[in-house]
DNA sequence: GCAGTAACAAAAGTCAATATCTGTTACTTG
DNA sequence: CAAGTAACAGATATTGACTTTTGTTACTGC
């Protein structure tokens, strides 16, 4: 079966963002390219800003896709699960600001106002981070006192390579091996705490 | 002797920024406030942005004073004193976006558009890094490959805690707690490196 | 030569009339 | 009843005439 009528608008969403950027991007304009009354997008969402969550949410499920697979690769030790897993969120975003700046700036800008689907991503993140740490400790990689405080700590001190305002503040013009040395120490710090 | 006449353009141009913000903001007003022609202003300071620019080193210096002072007070140990020193940048940040978020809003906008003042305030934040690191290391508290690659991570790790535009997204929400968690993390990953 | 000014063109900002967009309601169609 | 529409009020944007501001030049007083 094709897709919903959700599903439509929300390409339609998409597109527009895409040509048009968010400010310039109306309901009407959404509209208009489906050839239907902006009241009936009405119908599918409570409002501008529902849309645009929803474009946020279906972005960052994009993005989480490929980290969900690298937390739950049980048979990969703890330790290269956790840098593979934040390095591949700091190269996603990169890439994402490399290969095309004007869309980031709309994911951007867009999430910027999403708040609580943001949060509900950062918390989905922090929840993939407290697992492999926990593997990690079952393991012996490391001790661990509290997975949620140390999962919060990772995410903190690497904000500067994945959090959306450092990354476009940066614009890939800095060097992931900066983030591999600076992942290799936190990793050293963690099996040297007492 | 008194204030130079560059002193008392900048005094006034932070007086008009903290009353009116940086948008509304011009040197005809700062003029004005002077009773002078805003030609006169022209004199002293090549353009409106380098007037601001100004400005800017200006409040870029007091926020490094204190940080000089620690990081050239020799008698306490390195780790201590990397610690206090990222501390203290962390804090004076933070009670900057508490105390006077307006304010804070007017120098991150301010310090947005000075690109060499700040490269300038990063290159001296930096360098004041490397001398703790490289005091801790004839002191045997840690092994030291580079002083400028650490020095660089220090600051990227920690930059959710120090960076304008981290700190006034968090709006000081955050717990200096998780900040005193994530340095002990980096300097136990210091002291463990072989 | 340092501190200051008046007069000016070009760029940027203001303001109010006008047009467009958001979100609702009551209604239609398969 | 899921998908759709027209018509509407109020909020928001756009536009174009009209300031104001920026930055320069040529000049004054000490």
């Amino acid at each position: 079966m094709s897709d919903s009528i959700r599903d439509r608008i929300l390409d339609a969403t998409v597109e527009q963002l895409r040509r048009h950027g968010p400010a310039k991007t109306g309901v009407v304009d959404v509209a208009r390219a489906l050839d239907m009354s902006h009241s009936n997008v009405y119908k599918h969402f409570a409002s501008k800003s529902a849309l645009f969550d929803a474009v946020a949410e279906r972005w960052l499920a994009q993005v989480m896709a490929p980290l969900t697979k690298i937390a739950t690769d049980k048979k990969t030790p703890a330790p290269k699960r956790l840098k593979a897993w934040v390095r591949q969120l700091a190269e996603t975003k990169r890439r994402k600001v490399l290969d095309d700046t004007e869309m980031f700036a709309v994911y951007s800008a867009v999430t910027a106002e999403a708040h609580d689907v943001v949060a509900r991503h950062i918390a989905h993140m922090h929840d993939e981070i407290c697992e492999i740490l926990r593997d990690g400790a079952k393991a012996g990689d490391w001790p661990l006192k509290s997975a949620d405080s140390t999962a919060k700590m990772i995410l903190n001190a690497t904000s500067r390579f994945h959090h959306p305002a450092m990354v476009q503040l940066d614009q890939g013009k800095s060097d992931l091996k900066e983030f591999d040395a600076l992942m290799d120490l936190l990793i050293a710090g963690l099996q040297a705490r007492g």
